[in-house]
RNA sequence: GGGGACGUAGUUCAGUUGGUUAGAACGCUGCCCUGUCACGGCAGAGGCCGCGGGUUCGAGUCCCGUCGUCCCCGCCA
């Protein structure tokens, strides 16, 4: 039996063809003697009519069929008499000859529909249910088409597509890597690629000339609507480029994938200093399809309000255009959510037809709230918002930041963001550091590789925060696409950069020490960007989260619940590759409070734990980390002159 | 790690100030039906109210904890 049409391809030209169709049963309806089955594969859906009378055989199978079932149909092409609009094969039906159930299927947790309301929860666990409908047939598609487009283009642009390592080593800069034990080296440890960055930079040292690969790459790092653990990226390198050798590059492709998603794209792309986002949008990827534009007004507040208002740093405000009439339980809610950004208070300005008043006008005077409006470019019917921050953290604005994310908020709650528009926008101008609160110490803000603007080069060991880079991000309608640089190719410079975050000569031997090497043998200038393709599939398909571009995605708890992975795995496994498994424990002493992080080896021994340490409460007790049968993890205490146990239940410390 | 929302039938949801036997729609099962196309009609099955404690004479409802999903902050060179 050959199938000799798509369901959904049948059209009035077929009609008084025989075709043979196989597909999934969409949706049954029995007439008694009549019966009718929507039949579903990729293409879409035709109706087959079974007639008792005239082919009593096949009607009496259709009646065993349901939802979902798999089955072969033979007959004939029919010109329906009355037409379905609905449906694109509605012109016709399929009149059965014979059927065949190839396939029995339990009923679906959900309807496969076009519109689905099943929670995200059900569709991932049962994914190939859901990848059954239309919408996600068309996402991967369109992500296969651009993919297609990318490799096309990068072929006529003379680009050589390279396959990097997945089996690679640790970087320690950026962001947690995904280990693979190593069976050979008991001890050793392979990365996962957080993206092929030193072997593309290697391969132009390897005179490749003009590299790039479709990738995945991987970092363990807390997830969310745009972040997977595991990735795929548009990653390039050319060597002897200029900047705007590697802008037009992507112009291109973004313009021809865009074209591919009907999407009509301009380039070349306008540009914008990384500053000015940060001070004109509060973001380092400004929404540009709309207005609201922040404005320092931090000298509208006097010294006074600004004690009083306990205003430590600098004062960011925009216009909301039409949200004059915002309630006072609207604005409280703002003000929490600028509170819960960090910002130190939000004052309002209300521009009614009525006249102007503000929250703050009895600490900053008339005069001042007008100039706020002002400088905010408000209009009669507008609401001005300012944002303060708690304190100006080193060469950041705390409060153009907090001031960003509200312009946000307000601009999709206010309806005034175009979603026809498609704008693209080039930064630069990047500081190469940024500071590290956790670490204390400067930072590369991008890479290490991340090239330096050449008359701050001076300025490396004396004044860092100073230091430009030449790298580049390129931001679609407020999301990050993908950056890049141009890199450091002289050693000596790279190596002023290791040691200037901090890297002694030891550890930058170890961990880049071939790359350092490979630098010291004519590597030519280079530089290159990655694009995140998820996000830019996500963004031409019209969708919100990378999980509806992604065949297979994981929750937010990096959980594929399909698969059901992480697992753990046999014992077996783990004696192969020389590992065990920790069950570490955080239990809190009753006495002094103090949080004991403790590891046993196995849960299935009562009893067995580390050693007594006594407690820092000076109480002179012990603490004696315990387990007992039912796995119950405690923490005893002996005390001197005491000879009970004392339990202590497990609790959660900060 | 922190903040927020959600968790009740296979699915999507409702469930009053805590009060008898927890409802609806769709789906599912059986029967009837020859032009339906979200077919229709009749009958029926289906619930650890996420899980564990607590308060109470009594908990889907209140409290505490926990697990899961989603969104955000931190994090993501």
């Amino acid at each position: 039996m050959k199938r000799t049409h798509y369901c959904g391809a049948l059209r009035a030209a077929d009609a008084g063809r025989d075709a043979t169709v196989m597909g999934w049963v969409h949706r049954r309806r029995d007439l008694g003697n009549l019966l009718f089955l929507d039949v579903r594969d990729r293409a879409g859906i035709v109706q087959v009519v079974f007639n008792k009378e005239t082919q009593p055989e096949a009607h009496a199978k259709a009646e065993q069929a349901r939802s979902e079932f798999v089955v072969a149909v033979e007959g004939k092409v029919t010109k329906r008499e009355k037409p379905n609009p609905e449906i694109a094969t509605g012109e016709v039906e399929l009149v059965a000859a014979k059927l065949h159930i190839l396939n029995n299927a339990k009923t679906p947790p959900f309807p496969i529909e076009e519109e689905i309301n099943a929670a995200e929860e059900t569709r991932l666990k049962f994914r190939y249910l859901d990848l059954r409908r239309p919408k996600p047939h068309k996402n991967l598609a369109l992500r296969h088409k651009i993919i297609l487009e990318i490799r096309k283009t990068m072929d006529e642009m003379g680009f050589i597509e390279v396959e990097t390592p997945m089996l690679t080593r640790s970087t320690p800069e950026g962001a947690r890597d995904y280990l693979v034990p190593s069976r050979v080296h008991h001890g050793n440890f392979y990365a996962l690629p957080q993206s092929p960055q030193i072997f593309k930079q290697i391969l132009m040292i390897g005179g490749l000339d003009r590299y790039f690969q479709i990738v995945k790459c991987f970092r363990d790092e807390d997830l969310r609507a745009d972040r997977q653990p595991e990735f795929t990226q548009l990653d390039l390198e050319m060597s002897f480029p200029r900047q705007e050798d590697i802008f037009n590059v992507i112009e291109n492709v973004m313009v021809r994938a865009c074209a591919v998603a009907g999407i009509e794209a301009k380039a070349p792309f306008p540009h914008m200093l990384y500053k000015d986002a940060i001070r004109k949008y509060g973001s380092d990827k400004p929404d540009m399809r709309f207005g609201m534009e922040l404005h320092e007004v931090t000298d509208c507040f006097p010294a006074e309000a600004k004690e009083k208002l306990q205003i430590g740093g600098s004062v960011f405000a925009f216009a909301a255009p039409g949200a004059a009439a915002y309630s006072r339980k609207q604005l409280d809610e703002l003000t929490e959510k600028a509170k819960g950004l960090g910002a130190r208070g939000a004052y309002f300005v209300k521009l009614a037809a009525e006249g102007t008043t503000s929250t703050v006008e009895k600490l900053i005077g008339a005069e001042n709230v007008k100039k706020l409006a002002a400088a905010c470019g408000a209009k009669t019917g507008d609401l001005v918002m300012a944002v303060s921050a708690k304190e100006e953290i080193k060469g950041t604005e705390a409060a153009a930041l907090i001031a960003g994310q509200l312009r946000l908020q307000l601009g999709e709650a206010l309806g005034v963001i175009d979603k026809s528009q498609w704008k693209f926008l080039w930064l630069t101008g990047f500081p190469l550091f940024e500071w590290s609160e956790t670490d204390k110490t400067w930072v590369s803000a991008q890479h290490p590789f991340t090239g330096i603007v050449d008359e701050d080069l001076e300025k490396l060991e004396t004044a860092p925060w100073e230091v430009r880079s030449k790298g580049y991000d390129l931001v679609l309608n407020g999301v990050e696409l993908g950056s890049g640089s141009i890199r450091i190719h002289r050693q000596d410079i790279q190596e002023r950069l290791f040691r200037a975050l901090g890297l002694s000569e030891e550890q930058l031997r170890r961990r880049f020490g071939f790359f350092l090497d490979a630098l010291t043998y004519g590597t030519p200038p280079h530089g290159g960007i990655a694009l995140g393709l998820d996000r830019v599939t996500m963004l031409l398909a019209g969708e919100k989260s990378i999980r509806e571009v992604i065949a297979f995605a994981k929750t937010t708890a990096a959980v594929d619940l399909m698969a059901e992975s992480p697992s753990e795995v046999d014992a077996a496994q783990l004696d192969q590759l020389g590992i065990g498994v920790l069950n570490v424990k955080e239990v809190a002493c009753q006495w002094c409070g103090g949080a004991w992080r403790i590891a046993f080896e196995k849960l299935s021994e009562p009893g067995h734990g580390p050693h007594g340490i006594s407690c820092p409460s000076g109480r002179g007790v012990e603490h004696f980390p315990m387990i007992d049968t039912s796995g119950i993890w405690s923490v005893k205490h002996r005390s001197p002159g005491n000879s009970d146990w004392l339990q202590i239940e497990p609790r959660r410390t900060a």
